[in-house]
DNA sequence: CCGAAGTGTTCCACTCGGCGAAATGATGTT
DNA sequence: AACATCATTTCGCCGAGTGGAACACTTCGG
C-alpha cells in the first residue's frame, strides 16, 4: 500500500454514507432504479432509502421520472466534468490520443491510479468492430494489462524520476494477453511537473491484429507520443 | 412551470443536504478547497464541515490533497460517466457533431433543458481562436439564444409533435445576438421515441463570421442533421 | 521571541432530528 | 375479489449528529 492515508478520529455521518451508498447504486448498466429495489439493494428499510433519495433530489443528485423511477440528475454530470478540467489533461490527452488511433488504428486509452485499480480515464475507439469493451470511467484491476505495471512501477509523487533506468529503458511495457488471454497491449507513463506520474498511455487491442511484430513498430510512436505529452506539462523524459 | 412536481411529506434529512451542498462548492474554477474555506463558504461551524468531508471521503466523492485540501474524487467522475451514457445518445450525437463542425467550421452544441436553465451536455469546438466560452456541463439560462427558445417552444413530452406546424416550419430557430450581443447562432430540436424532445443542436460563432447569410447557408445542414439524429433514435419530423 | 491570527482537529453534553416498524394508499395481476 | 407489490405516511423512542469550546500546530510580523 503506497497509499496516503491520514487517521482522524472524525467519525463519519452515518446519514450521509447511506446517501452516498445510494448514489453509487447507479451505474453505466443500472441507469434507473425503483425505490424498492433500492431498498433491497441497501438493505435500508423503504422509508429511510425513500428519506435519501429525497435528499438528493432536493439538490438535482437524483431525478425522479415520470414512473417513480430514480436515475441520477445533472448535478452530477457538472461535478463530473469539474473533476477532469482539474488537472487540464483532457485538452492535451485527448488531441494526442486521436492521433495515435489514426497511426496505429487500435484502441488508445489514458488510465489513472486510483487506490489499487486503475480507471480509464480517456479512451478513444478504432473503428473495428471487434475491439475490447473498455469505457470513460471504468475501473480494472491495477496488477495486470502494460498500463497496469505502468502505473504501478512508478513512484507515485517522483518529479524526479529516481525509477530505475532499466525500467525507463524498456519502455513503453508490452502486455501479451495478461488481462484477457485475446488481448495484448503497450502502454508508457505520462509524467506532469506538479504531480508527477498522472497516468499510462495505452495502445491495446485484439491478439489477431495487435501482433507482436506489429507491437515492435508501434512502441516508438507510444512512446514519443507520451513523452511530447509530459514534456507539454512541464516534466521531461527519455529526452 | 412546466416541471413535473411531486409533493411530498417525506423531508429530506439535514445531514444528507448539507454533505451535498459541501460537494456542489466545488467548480470548474474551484477545485480545491480547505476546510476552513468550506466553513466559511457553507456556514457550517468547521467540526460539521469535517465530518461532512471525512463522509464524502470515505466514499471516493471527495480526496485530501497531501496539504490538507480537499478536491472532487473519482467516484464522481464514474457517476457523471453513468449519467451520459444513460441516453446513449452520445454515441449518435457527437459524430454527427463533429461532421457538422467539419461542415460549418464553427462550434456546435448541443443543450438540454434542466429545469429553468439548459444544460451544455456535449460541446464539439471550431479551430477558430475567436469563439464563445461554453463548455460541457456548464448551465446557461433556457429564454434566450437559438437553442434556448428551441427547448421551450417544444412540449417535453411529446412523441407525436403537437408543436405548432407553423413552429416547426421556421426550423432551425436563429438568434442575432440573443444571449450576447456579439454572438448569433441556429439551432434545431432533436427528438427521441421514448422520450420526445431531447435536446437542441446548435451553432454558434461570432457576428462577424457567422452572418446572416452565412446561416441562411447553414439552416438545411443543421436541420437535417438534427432531423437525421432523431431518425435514428427513433422519432421522426420534417419528411 | 512572542503574540496574533490563521490553520485543522478533538472532545463532550444536550437535544432534537432521524430512525424503523407498521399502517395506509395506490396499482396492477391472477 | 383476493392478492401481490409498489410508494408513501405516521409516530414514538432514542441515540446519532450537532455546535461550541478547547487544543495543537504553523505562519506571520513587529
Amino acid at each position: 500500500m503506497t497509499e496516503i492515508q491520514i487517521e482522524r478520529k472524525t467519525k463519519s455521518v452515518e446519514a450521509v454514507i447511506r446517501a452516498l451508498q445510494v448514489l453509487k447504486l447507479f451505474d453505466k448498466s443500472t441507469q434507473e432504479l425503483s425505490l424498492a429495489e433500492i431498498s433491497r439493494r441497501t438493505g435500508m428499510v423503504k422509508s429511510t432509502a425513500l428519506r435519501m433519495l429525497v435528499s438528493l433530489a432536493e439538490e438535482q443528485m437524483v431525478t425522479v421520472t415520470a414512473d417513480r423511477k430514480y436515475a441520477l440528475g445533472p448535478e452530477i454530470y457538472r461535478l463530473g466534468k469539474a473533476y477532469t478540467s482539474g488537472f487540464n489533461l483532457e485538452s492535451h490527452v485527448r488531441p494526442a490520443m486521436q492521433q495515435l488511433v489514426l497511426d496505429a488504428n487500435e484502441c488508445v486509452s489514458f488510465f489513472q491510479r486510483i487506490g489499487n485499480r486503475r480507471m480509464c480515464l480517456f479512451r478513444e475507439d478504432s473503428d473495428h468492430l471487434l475491439r475490447e469493451h473498455v469505457a470513460e470511467g471504468d475501473t480494472v484491476s491495477l496488477d495486470r494489462g502494460a498500463a497496469g505495471r505502468v502505473l504501478t512501477t512508478f513512484p507515485k509523487q517522483d518529479p524526479n524520476l529516481t525509477a530505475p533506468l532499466r525500467t525507463l529503458e524498456q519502455l513503453p511495457l508490452v502486455s501479451i494477453g495478461e488481462r484477457d488471454a485475446e488481448i495484448n497491449g503497450l502502454a508508457a507513463p505520462v509524467f506532469s511537473a506538479a504531480q508527477g506520474l498522472v497516468g499510462a498511455l495505452t495502445i491495446s487491442g485484439p491478439k489477431s491484429r495487435l501482433t507482436e511484430s506489429y507491437i515492435e513498430e508501434l512502441k516508438p510512436k507510444v512512446l514519443r507520443t507520451a513523452a511530447n505529452l509530459s514534456a507539454r506539462l512541464g516534466a521531461r523524459f527519455y529526452g
